[in-house]
DNA sequence: ATGCCTTATTTCATAAGA
């Protein structure tokens, strides 16, 4: 199963490139998050045309998540239990069952700065997904969450650390909250770089971020065992970071074995 | 980079992103 996560930074500004990667990479299963519309406006037409089930979940302008998949889509839940808003709930988590993997599609709030009170919603928001998953996973061991955790996990993610002072994506804080969301038993797929050493996911949009080399390494998987376990290959596709119109962010691309699992 | 690009909406300006 070739399973796929992309913040697309608008489902229906990127349509295009996205047809045109879903036709290309042929995923058995994408997570989108940032599709910035809302379910009754995601366009399940053409993305339908493809193949594709979707299960969307959105309020409009802001956020967004959707799970695509050719492989099933059952037991589709938005939000999670004990899920933080700011103040309300925001369209930041989807999950789906497919082909026996439970798929969470997520997008962690940004916290915009770390004296922000968006800071502090941020890691409420991914202790409360830790609260969360850690029921899933003793009950449902093949589990993948996917998203824009918007943590670059070590120095090692990011272009600078030096250029990342007193900044989020960074901050002890946020790589513990994320720390004891892979303690409940997930592994940080690390993914393959195409370009360089680092497997960037993200670029800023000006001044020439992309091609510079600056880059963040934000967008994750994070894997049960079994899922862990049978994985292939996984790499950053950064040739949809290039060309026209593109998203500021590259999808993460992962093979699995999961016959092999079970057998 | 103190948002130098890009997005959707309350549009010829704003908020948000990382």
């Amino acid at each position: 199963m070739r399973l796929a996560t992309w913040n697309v930074n608008s489902v229906h500004a990127r349509l295009p490139r996205l047809l045109e990667w879903l036709a290309e990479i042929r995923p058995d299963v994408v997570c989108l998050q940032e599709t910035k519309t809302s379910q009754d406006t995601f366009p399940h037409a053409e993305i339908g045309e493809l193949g594709y089930a979707v299960a969307a979940h959105g309020n409009g302008r802001w956020n967004g998540v959707a799970i695509l998949s050719r492989a099933g889509i059952d037991e589709v839940r938005r939000g999670f239990p004990g899920e933080p808003g700011s103040p309300g709930t925001q369209a930041r988590a989807i999950a789906a069952t497919c082909n026996g993997v439970r798929v969470w599609s997520v997008y962690v709030p940004n916290g915009r700065s770390l004296d922000s009170s968006q800071f502090g919603y941020k890691l409420e928001w991914l202790a409360a997904l830790r609260d969360a998953l850690s029921v899933q996973a003793r009950a449902t061991p093949p589990l993948a969450v996917c998203g824009d955790f918007n943590v670059a996990p070590t120095d090692d993610d990011v272009w600078d650390p030096a250029a990342f002072t007193d900044a989020t994506h960074v901050s002890p804080p946020e790589r513990e909250a994320l720390g004891a969301l892979l303690r409940i038993g997930l592994t940080d797929i690390r993914p393959r770089a195409l370009k360089g050493r680092q497997p960037f996911t993200y670029w800023d949009y000006r001044a020439g971020a992309f091609h510079r080399g600056l880059g963040m390494r934000i967008d994750l998987v994070l894997a049960s065992a079994a899922v862990a376990a049978a994985v292939r290959d996984a790499y950053v596709d950064r040739e949809a970071r290039k060309g026209k119109a593109p998203s500021d962010h590259a999808p993460i691309v992962v093979d699995l074995d999961l016959a092999a699992q079970s057998a």
